[in-house]
DNA sequence: TAGAGCCTGGACAACGTTGTCAGAGCGGGA
DNA sequence: TCCCGCTCTGACAACGTTGTCCAGGCTCTA
């Protein structure tokens, strides 16, 4: 008599909560254990017949394979960590589905977390994700300190590092032409005959602020421009800062005509700033942000390309994985100016 | 003699690539098995010179506990898995990173992946979270069929839908007030002398875009207008057809003097569609995005709270988890109108 | 009809960890 | 001196899967 819609909770010697396991849906289709591994991972050798019963226990008995065991058993885990800076970051949204994508084409899963900035947080969600025994690791950087990665990585996690390079360690890297983009972008608002340029950016020991800064001194220097100590302001990054920072710069007696940002927080800050006095200065920002262009005037950026930075550096991590790509290596993605108007905008 | 400082990949008897175990810790250190295990867990009951032994040949090694094996021998993964739509979507940034607190504050690693709106990615995303034995599912339903995640509840698997309800099955779901939200927009237009009120949303079998609507027709027929069909432009979600369809409500003998938009994606559309005319036409958006105030004039939103959407989500599942919180309920969170401007113009 | 070879199925070990339980060593009390 | 009880340690099984290997039954050929 075939049995009719059995309640799957009725698992043979197991308690509720309990899973059903192959043995359970061996025990049910009449055959070994062995026989159930080949159905599930459609392997050859099974006569139709038997697959179909094997199917249908599957089917009545609710069975998922247990990817735990299957991990230990394998020693891959077909899973990839993402260790970034804060999964509310706009920059990050279109970098991280990047990322997602080019794993999903592999095959793989996703797990990420966020670091907040915080080295030591960065640290433990990474060891945290080689604990799971991800194939692989995609860490934006917060510390600069990445020898705690060493025997992960001598152990065969591929690792790529995104955005920032890796802390006295050799090991793939993929950035912005942050140094590049900077000097472009400075270089545009000294085609448009600014003079007294300010810059506002993070901490140098960030090391897209450092490049960053090096940029807007190259292109100043290029020009023949000394810059002087009050047009920068450095390790500037929480909103009301930035502002002061801004505010000091438009002040005093020999104010700057055009300001700099360094990353698109600061570019936000400092257009409430601008928007809020007559007077109109240039601003150029170092990435790019939603609706810069509905602004008005629209945000001029030297804009960097998130989704091909998550893009490149997940093919490489799979390039490690593939045991194509062996020497660790710096990729520079180049930046692109985005003219919008507050770039164009004349000294006053 | 003591060892000095051995290179890692020296292991006894393992090749390059593999990783110690708590075996060759044990080996190593002189001691039992077991003894490793309490040393790496923190159990009582390991003199302290044993322990300085264990962790000694666990630093020298490089052992790091595999949790596969751990996860397979306990039970529970200490993970939790989030379903969203798309990573890149500003909306689910605030989202996933709340729910990746709570995550946290729990000792929880989060797993996420895009459904890119697919049902059937979803459902392919959600059964293989389910297959690496999460402890808990967050999903932000893309179907509206979620019958296939019943055996999994059943095993134990805490599920909480959030911003949309799931279908066909019983279970916890987190909402925005969609119905009042879009209401209270409309009533606010009402209030401010309009009559001829345009709706652009989404497809009406997404329960969000469903409700808005109803409240959208509820503030109609509350102030006794007559809502026409050339008013309402349902399932345009691309900024293309979203373009077409503002364009078309805004010409004709009897334009409309307000376009209430139904999510954020489509409220950045018409943003632009108006920036691009000269004619006033009052709108208020479902949703509130990053700059809104910044627009000229500052675009007025009902806004939900992404942050608390996550939370609220991310708690009740650890709530079942504990067993504290058993019947499924649907929780709606307010909304809340924020005035800018673009809400507040006289029909013209 | 007998033998060779193929196809299907199953028994068993192993992956690395943790829970159980029992044994060893030691100190103190009778 | 002997025994009890305590603390610390380790042997062993189990978690659920997959890889290896062998057995049995079948078909095909001589």
């Amino acid at each position: 008599m075939p049995e009719t819609a059995p309640r799957p909770d009725r698992l043979s010697g197991t308690r509720y909560g309990s899973r059903p396991t192959m043995k359970d849906v061996a025990a049910r289709a009449g055959v070994g254990l062995k026989t159930v591994s080949r159905v599930v991972n459609g392997e050859p050798g099974v006569t139709p017949d038997t697959e179909r019963r094997v199917q249908e226990a599957i089917e009545a008995l609710g069975f998922r394979r247990n990817d735990s065991a299957r991990v230990l058993r394998k020693g891959r885990t077909a899973s990839i960590g993402l260790v970034l800076e804060d999964l509310a970051d706009p920059f990050y949204g279109p970098l991280s589905r990047a990322v997602e994508e080019v794993a999903r084409a592999h095959g793989a899963l996703l797990i990420n977390g966020s670091s907040a900035e915080d080295p030591e947080r960065e640290q433990e969600l990474a060891l945290a994700l080689c604990a799971r025994r991800v194939d692989g690791l995609v860490v934006i950087p917060a510390g600069d300190d990445h020898r705690y990665l060493e025997p992960e990585m001598r152990a065969g996690v591929a690792t790529v590092f995104v955005d920032r390079p890796a802390g006295k360690i050799d090991a793939d890297a993929v950035l912005s032409d942050s140094f590049g983009g900077a000097r472009d972008g400075v270089a545009h608002l000294l085609a448009h005959g600014h003079r007294r340029i300010g810059f506002i950016g993070d901490m140098p020991r960030i090391h897209t602020a450092a490049e960053r800064l090096r940029g807007y001194r190259a292109a100043m220097a290029d020009a023949g421009i000394p810059v002087e100590e009050s047009w920068m302001s450095l390790g500037v990054t929480d909103p009301e800062r930035v502002r002061r920072a801004a505010e000091e710069m438009l002040a005093g007696p020999a104010p700057v005509t055009a300001i700099f940002a360094g990353n698109n927080r600061v570019t936000v800050t400092v257009v409430r700033v601008l928007a809020g006095r007559g007077r109109s200065v240039a601003l150029v920002g170092f990435d790019d942000f939603e609706l810069a262009d509905l602004l008005d005037p629209g945000v001029t950026v030297v804009a960097q390309d998130a989704a091909a930075l998550g893009r490149t550096a997940a093919e490489r991590l799979f390039g490690q994985l593939d045991g194509t790509l062996l020497t660790p290596e710096r990729i520079e993605l180049p930046t692109r100016l985005i003219t919008r108007g507050s770039g164009e905008l004349p000294p006053s």
